[in-house]
DNA sequence: ATCGTAACTGAACAACTGTTAAGGAGCTCG
DNA sequence: CGAGCTCCTTAACAGTTGTTCAGTTACGAT
């Protein structure tokens, strides 16, 4: 008869392998990696602890000697993601350089990069803000502000510079960032295009949002 | 002390105040506007059939009069949703003769005004998609890529009538489609432009990204 | 060897879930 | 009148929910 930390080692292995290729500290990050899974799969209130804990390869007790509740874990998941995203956003509007049209090329390419690499934890949280409790709801709205504000200023920078041409720059600003944001939810790693090659195309899209004139 | 007809009755006139203003046959609108309403602020799992039954004003059985389950309820909303705004859009196409751009400019003023008009609606059209079981989860996708398939035709159209000069239709169709979706998510009637002034900016920015030259 | 602690377990909790059963009020029609 | 229908009720059902609790195991430091 196989012993009870037999039979755990087993089954904390297999949680691994599936969620976490085999290796780190198998805590935190394997519940929060099997969370995203099944939470962008079935939605925050459609995941039980219990199916979080399945997917993870422990018990559900055991999400609680991590977290104080299902709702942090939610929180601790999307704020990591939009803190990555604007840290992600500040550096490449730095390294881009003081014209408009770089600026708008760097953040697109982070924003659709972005959304394409964590595919599952963006879905999860662009759709699950509702399920957010105050105060963390508020926190993390100021946040996803602040990061639409990056793409105003480059819009009407640009307008400014003289370089973007429309009669709307903040609805085209905020148009970009949805369409970006949008790549989520339609992208599959098996389809004809690599990420690269999307994320030069939505460049080029968001350069016609903006108005850039040919010639 | 009052009978239970009258508390009933009192129930019911209250619970038509506030979803149907009123008037109308009070069964099953009345349940489904209160299930828009509702879910289309927690979700489908985030909603309970005693929530829907709360806001309409009558018991949680009732709903079983009017639907065999929850989820029926959630397949009428998207389902009358999709098939009108395929409607819609196919009369827009129709309305607009032969030339794209008149094409491109109908349709999306059509797909705007729709996600304005029907926010909370389209909002849990949009992002309950998941929560749909098989085989109307299947039905509904198909109905959603027959709807995007007006834009592919227009945006590839005006690309071989010479009007349209990007050189990714598909990805601009998609980016159209996401982008005027995307409305009902921010837009706030009390906002200061009208949903008439949103539908005309938007197919400016249609207009660009589908990359029509100026001149 | 023993202590401490981090990581986890199975079992239980009350509250809530979707759903059903049985019945009553109000209406229309013969 | 009363049969039949629609629309709705209260009360209960079994299953699931998030969460807690008391205990167990693995393991590095003393």
């Amino acid at each position: 008869m196989m012993s009870a930390a037999e039979q755990e080692a087993g089954r904390r292995r297999r949680g691994r392998r599936t969620v976490n290729s085999e290796l780190g500290p198998a805590g935190v990050d394997t519940l929060l990696a099997a969370s995203i899974e099944v939470m962008s799969e079935h939605g925050y209130h459609g995941t039980s602890v219990r199916d979080i804990a399945h997917r993870a390869g422990v018990s559900p007790a055991a999400l609680y000697h991590h977290f104080p509740s299902k709702h942090d874990v939610l929180v601790t998941i999307m704020d990591r993601g939009i803190e990555e995203l604007l840290e992600r956003t500040g550096e490449a509007l730095s390294a881009a350089g003081p014209r408009a049209i770089d600026q708008l090329c760097g953040i697109v390419d982070v924003h659709v990069r972005f959304h394409l690499e964590d595919q599952h934890g963006t879905m999860l949280g662009t759709s699950e803000v509702r399920a957010l409790a105050e105060p963390f709801r508020g926190e993390h709205l100021a946040k996803r502000r602040k990061q639409q504000r990056f793409f105003d200023r480059v819009l009407l920078g640009g307008t400014r510079e003289g370089v973007f041409h429309t009669a709307y720059p903040r609805d085209a600003a905020r148009a970009i960032v949805v369409m970006c944001t949008g790549v989520a939810s339609w992208y599959r790693p098996e389809g004809p295009h690599s990420r690269t090659e999307i994320a030069r195309r939505y460049q080029e899209l968001a350069l016609d949002l903006a108005g850039r004139r040919i010639g």
